[in-house]
DNA sequence: GTCCAGGCATGCA
DNA sequence: TGCATGCATGGA
């Protein structure tokens, strides 16, 4: 990767296994809008950024610091998923998604963030999920850009009450939501730590969580808390285990994460 | 009208 | 440990 500077823009040359539209728009972030000319904007770590592909190269409206600092490793840049993509290739199924589908990446979000959107994705769709995250940073984020919002912090939400969550959509996801805002807002739980710890250990404490389950568990460690080797299951993936009666092959170790997307994306085309 | 969506808590065996 | 059930909401 070749990183420049040019007037308010940042130019990246040479990166590998990027699609925007793929990896902004599959299911593990849910804040990013597609613009009329095709770039893609949206807010993570209470900052706004516009990306669009140009040629070979990508174009980020932000600053060097803010690319150093925010998304760098939010968009992972520093893996080389050629070469894991290659490994992952040696199952049949893997290989002919990524023909279809190549440039899906795991993005490093916000722990807090990430936690919360995974609660409010149980039972529900992803268009409703958009819905429901939109209306809850409108609402309580700060506005960073004209209309951008950041997501708000644990002691914002805490702030506000079941009622607040289930009028904006959140069904009876709202009791969760609470009862963990107030959690991490009063310091009973410390959410970078969990970042910390084993992947045995920072899962069990997010099973702890009230509302949190496995799969919850493991979609927050894959994106938010950057355990790549998590392989969520949902009802999508259900349909696709079915093609893996043995388990999961030997190739995926280490990197479940990344395969799964894949074939999470290929099972809501295909299946 | 019914079914479904990146499920979980609860009660019961 | 495993299984059945209720749960909010909106789009298909």
């Amino acid at each position: 990767m070749i990183i420049r500077q040019s007037e308010n823009e940042i130019i990246l040359d040479e990166v590998k296994c990027l699609d925007l539209a793929l990896t902004l728009d599959c299911g593990q972030a849910f804040r990013w809008e597609e613009q009329e000319d095709g770039s893609w904007s949206g807010v993570a770590f209470g900052k706004f950024l516009n990306i669009r592909k140009d040629g070979e190269r990508f174009i980020l409206k932000t600053t060097l610091e803010d690319f150093e600092s925010v998304w760098r490793n939010y968009f992972d840049l520093d893996r080389d998923y050629a070469a894991i993509c290659e490994r992952l290739r040696q199952d049949p199924l893997v290989a002919s998604a990524m023909e279809e589908y190549y440039g899906i990446r795991i993005l490093n979000q916000d722990p807090w963030e990430a936690l919360v959107s995974f609660i409010i994705s149980q039972q529900n769709n992803i268009k409703r999920i958009k819905g429901i995250i939109k209306r809850i940073c409108r609402a309580c984020g700060n506005e960073i850009c004209d209309g951008w919002y950041s997501f708000p912090d644990a002691a914002t939400l805490s702030a506000l009450s079941v009622e607040d969550f289930e009028a904006m959509g959140a069904g009876y996801r709202g009791k969760y939501i609470k009862r963990l805002a107030d959690l991490v807002a009063s310091g009973e739980i410390d959410l970078n730590s969990i970042k910390k710890m084993s992947l045995g250990d920072a899962k069990a404490a997010l099973l702890n969580i009230y509302g949190v389950g496995i799969k919850v568990a493991n979609c927050a460690l894959l994106f938010g808390f950057q355990f790549v080797e998590c392989f969520p299951v949902d009802v999508w993936m259900k349909r696709v285990l079915e093609y893996y009666p043995n388990g999961l092959p030997e190739c995926f170790k280490g990197y479940e994460g990344i395969a799964q997307q894949y074939l999470f994306h290929w099972a809501r085309n295909n299946l």
